[in-house]
DNA sequence: TATCTTTGTGAGTGAATATTCACTCACAAA
DNA sequence: TTTGTGAGTGAATATTCACTCACAAAGATA
């Protein structure tokens, strides 16, 4: 396999465990608190340790914002590339990385909060610059399975590969959003599933 | 005031052009600095008068941004209803609600954003219920509309009529999304029609 | 003319905010 | 034994925040 393979050139933001649980901490406030609640000072209760130790592990807040989004998306990428499988056909494959995403949102519904939040950074720039890579990184993995399916002519050709995956995208973001807003009172694994059956139903050939 | 805001019982929320000027400049703000962005002193600066002549047109931050979410669900069911038309066949119909909303966002890019802003205020209750209103408020002008089409065998019935909404819902949020992102960078109306074809081509019978 | 009413102002206020400061302290390497 | 370090602390900082208030100009009204 060559270094430079594509899905590993990310570089690895070192994180400490201690950055860890500050970015776990700070989604956890995120989602119990909006925006707004987002401060040092709850921050620093909620890490149950003073203020200023939160210096000690980033430079500001924005940076503690910025790395979340970049750790999110890191993460995200680890889970499509550990839900590729090169065994099965090209819908399980699908039905696959999606399960997979939902379970890891299940699990961690903080970070559903953090897609949707923009308007977070006052410097929105790296901000959006983070979101959009976590929406490349999707698309990266999306595309080529959608590809092999139309290809193997599973679903239909009368959209596009990038319109197929819109679809898919929107559909799963509004889902999350209601997810969200309901206080994560579903289950979203299920409900997300069926809306991936959904899609599929229309798009099989 | 009571706010018995029931489906029909739009109480006319009175609005000076003062008022609804800074509502405008409100949504100016969101745009371009996001939440964070949005203070008294960049409000006063954007309406080219001082600070505290802000609060002669509304008693604190919160009303206003609770009475823009009011005015634009207010709007958006007004066009809805304009946009209504008897004759049409089911499927036109759809194609001009759809075509109407995106004329006014294009409009109004601004207020795009406030559509996807949760976590505008601390007290998320009233925000959270306003931008639900506004969601119901769209559900319940479409619903009728694709019922129509299925039950004139024009869509199909594979997907329950809430699933179809939720599909059209999510991919124009989601374009939406990609819009406000990109800097209103490209016509929303020609890509939203477009968007919609594509949603039309799969569920049609 | 006299007096409201409306809409603006400038100068404040206390609270909250992110960030910095000087400082401990346990621990480990030299 | 000395020295360096990572990780914590409480107090202080400057700034920003939403909001208040006494006052003024200008119409409308009486």
């Amino acid at each position: 396999m060559s270094e430079y393979s594509l899905t590993k050139i990310r570089m690895q933001t070192k994180i400490t465990s201690r950055q860890l649980e500050i970015i776990d901490a700070t989604g956890k406030i995120l989602t119990e608190s909006g925006v707004n609640g987002l401060t040092i000072k709850n921050l620093a209760k909620e890490m149950q340790f003073s203020e200023s130790a939160i210096y000690r592990h980033f430079n500001s807040k924005n940076e503690i914002i910025i790395e979340m989004l970049h750790y999110l998306a890191e993460t995200l990428d680890d889970i499509y590339i550990a839900s590729y499988s090169h065994d099965d056909n090209p819908e399980d494959k699908l039905l696959q990385l999606i399960n997979d995403k939902l379970v890891f949102f299940k699990e961690n519904p903080h970070f559903a909060v953090v897609v949707f939040s923009d308007g977070l950074l006052e410097d929105s720039l790296k901000a959006n610059e983070a979101i959009h890579s976590i929406m490349m990184t999707k698309q990266k993995h999306l595309r080529p399975i959608i590809a092999e399916n139309q290809s193997v002519d599973n679903f239909t050709n009368d959209l596009s590969e990038e319109e197929i995956i819109h679809l898919l995208m929107g559909v799963f973001r509004l889902q999350m959003f209601k997810w969200r807003i309901s206080g994560f009172d579903f289950d979203i694994v299920e409900i997300g599933n069926k809306r991936l059956k959904n899609i599929i139903t229309l798009i099989k050939k």
